[in-house]
DNA sequence: TCTTGACCTTCCAGTTACTGGAACCCTTAT
DNA sequence: ATAAGGGTTCCAGTAACTGGAAGGTCAAGA
């Protein structure tokens, strides 16, 4: 397969495959005229990167799941513990969203919005009292 | 007052502060010996820019907003506009996060995250059928 | 006066995870 | 023969800093 068919087949942009042998998480063959030739195992580790980016894997803990996924002796508290960690960061980023979520709307809510001067949302970015 | 009174003052690093000089968001004066001078309004700004900042808003945005804000014949339409925008991103990535957290967490807790190697996490990523 | 330490300066490189583009080669069909 | 549509490499840019090196300045103490 070439790499257009498996950008096809794991829904992963042409460039992001090539970005990702680059940092040697896969290790496609070559063809005699140097084009990629992936392998359904190639394909495979493709989509494994792809669903742990989107439940927001960083690169790096990715390759540390990929090395426990084809290790048969792993221990899945390793796993979890991975799992654990990212799960914890997410927590925090969402919290923190959460708290401009609230701030921000609060503040929308206060602003009229029409085409007077005064601005509650201004007002508060310039005292930072978070009335 | 010198960088860093004005690193303590607004709760900004100083390598940030020189950072938003050198993308003029704001031009301190220079006393003799060519260390940075800041303004009493200089520091309004740095502070502005902090918390527009911590409510998430992009160094663009906040670029904009202080042109707003020096604006006295601005409509708060402009700012209420720039503030839902930002607010409906924030919400998109929250939500997103809580996309990640539930699948996370549902397969965290499907592990038993002993020394034995079966771990649905793992299984689910190479798989994945999201169960 | 000298020195020490805490400031300050600039400039360069690295971070994350790609993404865009240029310049060029290969294949297939017309 | 040529054109379209693959593929290749390499370089640069993104956002918002952050770290570090090399060196100038200032205030205080011996």
């Amino acid at each position: 397969m070439n790499i257009s068919d498996v950008a096809k087949a794991t829904g992963l942009p042409v460039k992001t495959i090539r970005y990702y042998e680059d940092i040697d998480l896969i290790t496609p063959g070559r063809g005699e005229n140097g084009y990629r030739r992936f392998s359904v195992q190639d394909q495979h580790r493709l989509a494994f990167i792809g669903r742990a980016r989107s439940l927001g894997f960083s690169v790096e803990a990715c390759r540390s799941l990929l090395l426990l996924y084809n290790d048969r002796d792993r221990a899945s508290a390793d796993v979890k513990r991975i799992a654990r960690e990212h799960l914890a960061e997410i927590e925090r980023k969402r919290d923190e969203l959460t708290q401009m979520r609230d701030t921000l709307s609060h503040l929308i809510s206060a602003c009229a919005g029409n085409d007077r001067p005064d601005c509650p949302i201004l007002a508060d970015l310039a005292s930072g009292d978070g009335s």
